[in-house]
DNA sequence: CATATTTGTTAAGGTTTGGTTAAAAAGTTA
DNA sequence: TAACTTTTTAACCAAACCTTAACAAATATG
């Protein structure tokens, strides 16, 4: 069964740190959107829902404190970390004020920054009930609830799919229209790419196909 | 309006200094309850209910550590903060993996700490006032009240649920009609996913249907 | 055109997962 | 301590799922 992964807004101005952290938290399951300064990062924050922001203090323009304040008049509920050089107290007082989660000091141990993060995830109870947006598709009669695993076709029962089923259907229906080559689709979903597997995802293009017989405009093409 | 002061758990074997910071929260309109060693905290965390527990990690018979999981074994909700001198790598992220909120290194700064049991107060406070209202619950002819654990079916004798059913099951019915992801519930209830907390819930599942059998509009589906 | 390669389809396994029941273990209460 | 409740562990079974194999059809290649 899969989770959708937890999104993390990372604001941080040092390039070389800021892509090895984002490098650090994509390859431990998270979204990671790595944004260079303070208005980049409010842009971004904007633009889209975020589990957690991650945000460096010292920054040219814009520093994390001000921008963290911008962030909570959009938004009281979104976990903040702070990421700091320095220790003042005042800084970390004003950082708490500001309706921080928690607070950092550089330089830090990255696999406690994960288990903060984590504990922060789960009290979070986080259903914010994410976006339906990406669970909810429309593919000519049919429609496609990937989170439920539902296709229905016009008003009748619904199919339920299997994982499998469902996980090759919503990348398809991501790729509408849109070629999808045959390795990319394997690596993500079978995460693997040779004879077999390869096989395999004929078999359920095979399924999908019946499933979505009844509704002639709707193919699937090599 | 009358607000009831937030009661603090203090658990710290150091007389001198439990007793400093007993006062000086205490001076903060905290009511603070100082146990003197981790059994003692553990009883008196039993005998009333905390909004907050701050706990010494290092100390003689009991330390912090195991005592925070027998607290969390009764409570998954109440936060803890660690206190202690040593800043080992290993120790935070116990502290962490045992479900702290905080973590703080002696010696620190007392408006420090201050302002973290403000923020971490402040988060429990927006949570649990969404919680409050979501006491009560109808399932179809049932209705559940999760804070006595009965379950009323018509106008029947209530049942008197344990922990486990009833917080598995008004998890549910906060979910009513939608999917609620295996490995969430499990990290939720059970703070832990693997394959015998996993079974563990499938017993339960088991069990909540049967109570639910009554009326067969009730559906708990995989 | 003949043959190799890839793709489509179906059915037969083997594995995994989930439902259920019962018993053991742990925790509670009197 | 004994009686009782709650939770975990174990075992068994059934259903769902995924892979594999086998063969047919289509497409590519020499």
């Amino acid at each position: 069964m899969e989770i959708q992964n937890k999104k993390i807004l990372l604001v941080e101005d040092d390039p070389n740190f800021g892509t090895v952290l984002k490098d650090y938290l994509s390859m431990n399951d998270y979204d990671v959107v790595h944004a260079k300064n303070g208005m980049e990062g409010f842009e971004k924050f904007k633009k889209d829902n975020y589990d957690l922001c991650i945000l460096d203090v010292m920054m040219p323009y814009k520093d994390g404190f001000t921008l963290a304040k911008e962030i909570r008049e959009k938004n009281t509920e979104v976990p903040i970390i702070f990421l700091t050089a320095k220790a003042l107290k005042e800084d970390v007082m004003k950082g708490y004020k500001v309706g921080a989660d928690d607070y950092l000091n550089k330089p830090f141990d990255s696999e406690v920054l994960l288990m903060k993060i984590k504990a922060i995830m789960q009290r979070k109870t986080s259903d914010s009930v994410a976006d339906s947006k990406q669970f909810e598709f429309v593919i000519g009669r049919f429609s496609l609830n990937s989170k439920l695993r539902f296709l229905t076709f016009d008003q009748e029962e619904p199919n339920k799919l299997s994982p499998k089923e469902n996980e090759l259907l919503r990348l398809l229906a991501l790729h509408e229209n849109d070629l999808m080559p045959r390795e990319l689709a394997l690596t993500k979903i079978w995460r693997d790419d040779n004879y077999f597997t390869s096989r395999s995802m004929d078999v359920y293009i095979a399924k999908l196909r019946k499933y979505l017989k009844p509704d002639e405009d709707v193919e699937i093409l090599n």
